[in-house]
DNA sequence: CGAGTTCTTGACACGGGCTTGACCCCCAAA
DNA sequence: TTTGGGGGTCAAGCCCGTGTCAAGAACTCG
């Protein structure tokens, strides 16, 4: 659950945190917490969260200034709470750089909603391609291609799907079967020829010493395996 | 003010129309309107507006369908209102696809801090400034011109937007289906001979050397990559 | 209505990727 | 030692994806 969207929460009860911090938890997010505008800014800076949600009523700082000394060097996505619904508050928290303004009391059906939102917006931006790193291998599956010591290698399509369907299990084990089915299609779960030669080719392009693999290892009698890590 | 930000008003209430159009125009933004989802659906893809207010109902389409199906082809940001509240709504609108989603009767205020809160986003995501670099290629997005070594070449407006949704997405692969629906329309995704053709016009037409491209590169098998870096 | 441009469609050449087949090694079992 | 199976490598040929040219259709503008 490494790649889970990691959300900071920025409150100074004790309780709301808790209630985000369940709700947000309890839907598949990794919740970091703050209670303080300070501590809000240096979280944010060294975690580099996906998503900010942010009460304006803050011990030390106001909500906005938060906002507005975040969006100095960060495009993170902030969600502002408050329970105050006036609609000069709105404005400038929205003026501020917030991306959304929501006011309590609020369903949390409609916080996950905007939650989502704001993240989908943000991961179709510009840094949202997920490019993966294994050993001195960097994998940039947006924008398909591959480096090894900061050279690019050139894959044909059929090994850049290989290499996918491997990455995205790595660490695991995957059958001939299962990785010919994902990559080829479902009517070449037997050829397994086809995936030796692949292999091979593949092998060839993105391993320091081809005959001793250190990416694509060979689990006998069973498949394959991307370890490496 | 050719370069205003370019809103599309959806609602099939004319009064409601005129409210927005008036608002909207009174603080610097030109209007198009629609007052049916078919006829949003065809004026966005015909004048690629910057932001969409839409309204849930319209007599033909639900609101959501004409999220998702605008959805399929545009990333615009789309700004949904209602006068239902009800947090289903809510969460279905932003699900499918929207943005924003604002409850009637709200205040003018901040509907505009939540229009300049979805432009501003817009804006500083892919296709920032107006007009880009890329190398010695100077495209001005608003005024639809490229230029080569402060020459300018003529660009049919086909290759025009072929060039814009490439360069919009700037460094990532796009499938040919993805680069057909969003330049031609959703009906288009399976004609990849005609993106092959323009492909090859435009090289001629903006690249140093068309025969080995160094802007438009081509991933065999998936699609095209606006490189540079 | 006509001239120019743009768009679409079709035909075709080329190159590279995919598949296939042959042959190798290694290792374990007979 | 022989034999067979699993795995790896290499090379050759077919085929498909890609690029290009050109002509007809559709559109735009005077």
């Amino acid at each position: 659950m490494s790649n889970c969207p990691r959300v900071l929460v920025v409150d100074d009860e004790a309780s709301i945190r808790k209630f985000l911090r369940v709700s947000l938890s309890g839907h598949g997010y990794r919740v970091l917490e703050a209670s303080t505008g300070a501590e809000a800014l240096a979280c944010a800076r060294q975690e580099r969260p996906d998503l900010v949600v942010l009460d304006v009523g803050l011990p030390d700082l106001e909500g906005f200034e938060v906002v507005e000394q975040l969006r100095r060097w960060s495009a993170v996505p902030v969600l502002m709470l408050s329970v105050r619904g006036a609609e000069q508050d709105k404005i400038r928290a929205l003026d501020a750089g917030a991306d959304d303004y929501l006011t309590k009391p609020f369903g949390l059906g409609e916080l996950l909603a905007r939650v989502r939102a704001a993240l989908r917006r943000a991961a179709s931006g510009p840094g949202g391609e997920p490019v993966r790193q294994l050993g001195d291998l960097r994998i940039d599956l947006a924008a398909h291609r591959v480096f090894r010591e900061d050279r690019e290698v050139g894959l044909t399509p059929r090994e850049f799907d290989l290499l996918r369907v491997l990455l995205q299990h790595a660490g695991r084990v995957l059958t001939h079967r299962q990785i010919l089915e994902q990559a080829w299609g479902p009517e070449y779960g037997h050829e397994t020829h086809l995936l030796r030669v692949n292999v091979s080719n593949l092998r060839r392009k993105i391993e320091p010493d081809p005959v001793r693999p250190t990416f694509i290892l060979t689990e006998p009698g069973v498949g394959y395996r991307l370890g490496g890590s």
